[in-house]
DNA sequence: TCTTTACCGGACCGATTGGTTCAGAACGTG
DNA sequence: CACGTTCTGAACCAATCGGTCCGGTAAAGA
């Protein structure tokens, strides 16, 4: 009896979490958002509800995609090592894709989480999964002599993190690509 | 002759650091900066331009400030070594006295630096003076035996900065203080 | 064809944005 | 006192903000 969607809700939240990820949330506005998901104004608030709530399905559509990619590199590779060391691989060779935008959860963190809870879950819930699947490939390391058993799997899990964090945050302050990749070599030193 | 000024100008500009740094450039409203400054609009424009002018004096303010100060830290003491391992506990500690708004360099960089130049060279100042503080520093561990020559000083500086740019966007993205601990004894082992 | 739903464009809303202007009070100095 | 300057509050600006509402059209199934 209806008539069909014309558009992919999937689809245009995938592309405001693109603006998002660009801009940031307050240097967002509401043109910006209903021009790259090329639907209208009513139809953006029928379906969406406000650009705060956008804003959170954004994130969680980032969770279930980006950080998906990345927790499914990691679990991937046969060689936990070997897998830690593609992924910081990948990030040092991002910026061309991508422009250096950096990693979308870190950028929600520094406009928004003390400042507002639900948002600062999302958050934390995207890192927590990327965290784990560190955590796995340094198990799967351990058990293949590749890392030291004595050491304690989970700070070397958040470790990881902390340095992507920290390398995708610097490419945003203007690091290239040639130091990514020392900076990159010298974080994997530490696994032993 | 002329009535004397009744107001800091680089007092006003400190608080209005405080201010972007707690809630970024875009959230911030005139509101927000002239209640802080405990200045008049009039004397505001008057004084400081426009918001963005503030803004790029703001930055400025951080880095002959808290910036200096990092640094002073990090020349400061007898040890390279230690000296890097008290800036790091610094950082761990942090968050307590300043509430985790993270280094307001990495916040502008993530909020701005991809979309404007003249915030990009001011940002890149200060973390290159960091990133040389931490590189005489390294020389200096070198120097001691703390820190094995073979190593790229300049690598391992950068590596530090980025490291440290990490630390604190994990404390915003909820890291607590013990997993920070954590993660900087990982950090600084990578030092050898 | 008729109903039901999807979608759009545009008018409209109050609030707030950054920014300007100006008259006048406050104040130190000659 | 008068001059020169600093500083303020309020009035005012156009533009944009996020958000609502409605009339109309397009399309699918009954």
């Amino acid at each position: 009896m209806p008539r069909a969607k014309e558009f992919s809700e999937t689809e245009a939240l995938a592309q405001a979490m693109e603006v998002f990820w660009g801009k940031g949330y307050e240097a967002t506005s509401l043109q910006d958002l209903i021009s790259a998901m090329e639907i209208s104004k009513s139809s953006f608030y029928e379906t969406f509800g406000s650009k705060y709530e956008l804003f959170m399905a954004a994130i969680g559509s980032y969770n279930e995609t980006r950080v998906e990619a990345a927790v499914k590199m990691l679990d991937g590779e046969a060689s936990g090592k070997k897998a830690i060391e593609n992924i910081f691989a990948y990030f040092v060779e991002y910026g061309e894709q991508y422009g250096e935008r950096g990693c979308f959860l870190c950028n929600c963190a520094v406009e928004f989480a003390q400042r507002n809870r639900a948002v600062a879950e999302q958050i934390a819930l995207g890192m927590d999964r990327i965290e784990d699947a560190y955590h796995r490939a340094v198990i799967r390391g351990q058990k293949a002599g590749e890392i030291p058993p004595s050491r304690d799997a989970r700070s070397l899990a958040r470790y990881l993190l902390s340095c992507e964090n920290g390398l995708l945050v610097s490419a945003m302050a203007g690091m290239d690509q040639r130091k990514m990749k020392e900076v990159a070599q010298v974080t994997l030193m530490a696994l032993g």
